[in-house]
DNA sequence: GATGAATGAGACTTCATTCAT
DNA sequence: TATGAATGAAGTCTCATTCAT
């Protein structure tokens, strides 16, 4: 009984500050986020943050390791359903639209954290997991390589061709500099990427 | 005499302080670059920093600013001399990532102020330049639309297309994620962005 | 029998956490260790370690009060066997010695909280501690002074002329200043502090 | 004119925050005394503080090395005026208690910062300020060794024979553990250390 | 007795900026 | 125009200690 108290209350109070954590971090940006902020946001003490997460770069890990393996769960978990290459690359395309138009927070987040200059240990972090990513894909895209259905280039160059302009849409629209319906534009860009890959 | 002297030295000494900022940008990030590393590295004193710009945001923004009239000046200057569209899009994608190639260092320090979340100034400035940039690229490409030749869509969705798998190919590149020759990943990226395009 | 068992377990754990911290106090110092070392270092809980000593101060004061009183104790032991002034001088040193190269940790730990300006409750115990054993060996010399066989100076100066020399190529052995063998070194100590005691 | 000025006030700064560093570490430790103790009692800035020394460490390491060598000039320089092994001998032991009893502030000092375990960086210093010094002094030992004036002993041994009971002495002056009048003492410590080394 | 989550005061240090020379 | 000393607000993180279980 108490230690099932004690660990609920504990899960919660970590989740409670990872929550305020994004929220701040979207605010006001990952540098322009203090300790402060977040202890003003979750109401937990400076001591408890730094007893659960020891750095303030260490949060911002732990949301983007959280942030990536939901992502690419959901979009991978589609790619499974799909038997032939244009429903695959239409399910990825449509898919991350979907996915940043339903965590838009997070996933400006994710965006900045690619390119932000943060501590080298969030940096390794997303290569690692950008790299795994794109080797899944690649896998999942081989058969239809070879049996012709999709042209044949370097392994590097599929995923800029499928998500690289959803990624470029979704990017201005998370910034507020693009006003389109998401899941309206998501069919146009899956249909180009299918015409830029397809064979033939 | 002495006052040429005088512009000069000045001029000079500001193009130096440019110089190391942005170097000291690109290795730290705006955020983690102080006075006194731009101040190490072009060898001017805080006082001069100062003195010529005023604040460390304004030698960002001026440093966005140059970069980005340089890049779109050498991209527009390139779609002037094209008269189909096919040529143009090809164009605008070779000449993004050959401008990428030349100048590595300042290409990652505006694809990464694009996303930071700097000081409003000069994020309501690089909305800016980016909405003109694609202003005038729909423009040049509306009498292909209307004749048939280029599929019709909304335009905020043409530079996604075009440059979007560029960007990523760019931006992974500019990273060091991704080691491919970017002269010759070009044609690629520009043939696929032309079957995205071209109607039928 | 429980309570045999857990009350020599309690002993065994606050003698562990006393030995842990004299190793961190000696690696780090007493302002420089902390209760998390001290924890990590002894395998107790933080909650334990305050359940039994109350406070970092109290541990250091524990630490020091046993440690002096297992060197007094020793010295004076020693003192006792000696009938002559000259047996009792030389015993002194080569005591001292004796002890701090048989207890270099605590020796170390006793010359730097005799320096080190601590909480006022160790300074006070210090000082009632030092002063009780320059009594004690005045006690001793003073039939001896009182018959000529030593010079008659004023008490306070008795402690200094016999382990003064022996306390500073102490200090600086446990410092690793000074590589000598301390037993080696003490016949000539003993022999200089003679000298410079003895009447005539 | 201007730089004179400057210089005066900027040197006159430095000494303000030297010697009301001084104060702090004497009256709270180093480990206990705080930027804001040194900004207050200064009257200096927190930032000229660290303007000026760059950290706390290095006000510690200045007012150490200053204290030393004024300490060392000293002695050494009544050393040079004695032509006989006994006057050298009690020259030093007389000098090092009057200097004690002139700078009794530096001297708690430095003899503290001669035990506390501070950064790596003070020790090494003490170490090779000591070794000098006691090297200094055998060497001028040396021509009265050899023609049979002083007993030969391990070299290691003359400085603790010599000041180890005007340390010892002084070290419980210093904390009020001992209330005699130094310059008196003086004279019969240096009568017993040059009776514990004269040959015969 | 034992545990470890929670606390919050406070430490050191950094840094953009100002200003007197 | 150039300099660099001076500033002080603000930031991250540490740590002894408390307390509920």
């Amino acid at each position: 009984m108490k230690r099932t108290t004690k660990t609920i209350s504990t899960v919660r109070l970590e989740r409670r500050i990872l929550d305020a954590a994004l929220a701040c971090f979207l605010e006001n940006g990952i540098e322009g986020t203090t300790i402060e902020h977040i202890r003003a946001a979750s109401g937990a003490s400076n001591g408890s943050i730094y007893h659960h997460f020891g750095s303030k770069g260490a949060i911002a890990l732990a949301l983007y390791v959280e942030g990536m393996q939901r992502y690419q769960t959901e979009i991978l978990a589609q790619l499974q359903h799909e038997t032939e290459a244009e429903g695959g690359i239409r399910a990825i395309v449509v898919g991350h639209l979907k996915w940043v138009e339903a965590n838009p927070e997070l996933g400006l987040f994710l965006s900045r954290a690619g390119m932000t200059e943060v501590s080298g240990q969030i940096a390794t972090r997303i290569a690692e997991v950008n790299a795994e990513f794109f080797r899944v894909v690649h896998e999942w895209l081989r058969p239809f390589i070879d049996r012709g259905d999709v042209i044949r280039l370097r392994p590097a160059l599929y995923a800029p061709l499928i998500v690289g302009p959803a990624t470029h849409v979704a990017r201005h629209w998370l910034a507020h500099r693009l006003s389109v319906d998401l899941s309206e534009v998501a069919e146009v860009l899956a249909t180009a990427a299918w015409r830029a890959l397809k064979a033939g």
